[in-house]
DNA sequence: TTGAAAGCGCTAACAT
DNA sequence: ATGTTAGCGCTTTCAA
């Protein structure tokens, strides 16, 4: 029943307008593409002739007669992380006038997915590729060395690059909220997250946070990984659950700010003393939290930002082939105490 | 500064492969693409060469020589909205495994940014289009109405459609939210929003929502609408506002429900007795509503379910040239009291 | 089962 | 300022 899947009717070419317009078609390539001198009275006829014809140019014969692609290929996890959004909402506002076009593909955080997506992609050649993470499949790593493109992969900055890098530390992002903690004279620190074995800057930031701990002499308490679902509801039924598991922890550390959220609500509803006897943080300082009853603690993990200097370096306002670390603002908000 | 937008180093082509593996061509070309009879030899020598050379195809000359084109153009207006993370969902759910890949681009509730994202999805002429609303302006209308594929118009369908419509009557949606709100007693109504003259399903629901509170008689008390920011935060600062200005509500609808959710906190941390003497709804059923302190009353937009057809229309699943309407489940939460 | 020729719709490079 | 020619890298079609 599957509609033989592309077939299409015949839509205009260059040679309608030529036609239309009694003008070569080079000259109507010229003209709609802005390019070397045209009359002022041919460009018209052209433009009247396109507009009314209803052409619109058809790229794939453009890009394989110039070899030039006017797409940016960004490959991201997932959509429904709050954080790729705007990660995209960066790579767009930079992008923006220059002609160039993000295409998006999205993984699901597995590396088989991001393989074919990657392959997609790059069979379209497109000018540059934007990818999340620094973890790769050799495949995947070998067709990007092979792809003859700016390559930027975002997010990340612990480990080797293929060709630039524009992240955060998330191993350090861990590492100083722990510190953080410690400070506030916090002690026994529970842990919840997803349950995500290929999440790994998530991985990264828990190695990071406990490596926090250990300078203090202190150990995790406890932890709790969920997946699927809605996060503000898991993160309630986690902190219920260990919570009741182990009652005398001091702190909660959640990897990222939404089930941080359900968390803190549940705790409020508890009548419990956050921050005082209770501290909670979370993760990547999301809009959301302006809105809660108290402001989360989080970190910021530069989404905007990320995006923007990504897609400067595809479009060439930046150069290339280099490793910018940039740096996530903490705030303390108003779930963990001041340090004492 | 910036690059030269789009030149690129070459990249290896068919003709790579055929004189690394012995085979012409078109051979290679055939194995590739798993057409005609090949001899299992000269397969296994193919796809050897072409998988240690790094081979990736050209689909660009691909799609231009074969006149099909493996895109699907999906336009939406946001992506921060929660909302179309899941029709994308539901879009690639259903084209998984039809060797269809969806291409999507945002307009940001601006009619000339769809217009533009609509000639640069069609200049690489996709398969199908599936695009939001039925509002288009005459010049979209028209290139849809040339592109040679089908297209899909979802969310909505109370008005017009161009080929397939595929959503949901926002009108009556509107309108059997006051129904509910109407025969559980509840009279003083205020509305909240944002503030998006191009919403035109925003606008669809408080039309009918008026329309229904109108069959009781009642007119809408009080309205405020916001732009920007986080909905949470703004759900609550506009509550606490109406609320100041108009003391005597008994009910409040957003728009959406994130900032309803902002609503119900700020309600619940003054005290408020809710449902009892002030009821609340949202919009959209999403999942953030379940790990609320109480369940939102709201009104699920069918949004998988939506792409999940759009898409099937697309890949010759189902039928198009229709309007399908579905039907939007109304969930009464806990912040509704029942009908009286 | 394999190969050769033609051409998809456009643009680069070179006329004029 | 405008036109002509030769491809871009593939696939279609037809021949062997």
């Amino acid at each position: 029943m599957t509609r033989p899947p592309t077939e299409r009717r015949r839509t205009l070419t260059l040679r309608d307008v030529s036609e239309a317009s009694g003008v070569s078609e080079m000259t109507v390539s010229r003209v709609l593409r802005n390019r070397g001198d045209v009359s002022e009275a041919t460009r018209k006829r052209v433009l009247e002739a396109a507009r009314t014809l209803g052409y619109v140019p058809n790229r794939i014969a453009g890009a394989l007669a110039s070899q030039r692609v006017n797409l940016v290929a960004v490959v991201i996890p997932s959509l429904s992380n709050l954080v790729f959004p705007d990660v995209l909402g960066g790579i767009s506002a930079e992008l923006e006038g220059t002609g160039l076009t993000p295409v998006v593909g999205v993984t699901n955080y597995r590396p088989e997915r991001e393989e074919a997506v990657l392959y997609e992609m790059l069979s379209w050649r497109p000018t540059g590729v934007i990818l999340a993470g620094l973890e790769h499949s050799d495949a995947a790593r070998a067709m990007l060395a092979n792809a003859g493109a700016p390559v930027v992969e975002i997010m990340d900055v612990d480990g080797a690059g293929i060709d630039s890098v524009v992240g955060i530390s998330h191993r350090r992002a861990g590492l100083e909220m722990a510190r953080a903690i410690v400070e506030a004279g916090y002690r026994r620190v529970g842990f919840m997250g997803t349950k995500m074995p290929e999440d790994h800057r998530a991985r990264k930031r828990l190695e990071g946070f406990e490596a926090g701990l250990a300078e203090a002499g202190l150990v995790l308490e406890d932890r709790e990984f969920y997946s699927g679902g809605s996060a503000l509801a898991k993160g309630r039924e986690m902190t219920k659950t260990m919570l009741a598991r182990s009652p005398d922890l001091d702190f909660l550390y959640y990897s990222n700010d939404m089930i941080g959220a359900g968390g803190l609500l549940w705790c409020l509803e508890q009548g419990m003393d956050v921050p005082g006897s209770l501290g909670l943080a979370g993760f990547n300082g999301v809009e959301l939290i302006e809105g809660l009853p108290r402001r989360l603690a989080s970190m910021d993990a530069c989404r905007k930002e990320i995006g923007r200097r990504a897609a400067a370096i595809i479009s060439g306002h930046e150069d290339g082939g280099q490793v910018i670390e940039l740096t996530p603002s903490f705030s303390r908000g108003d779930t963990i105490r001041p340090p004492r």
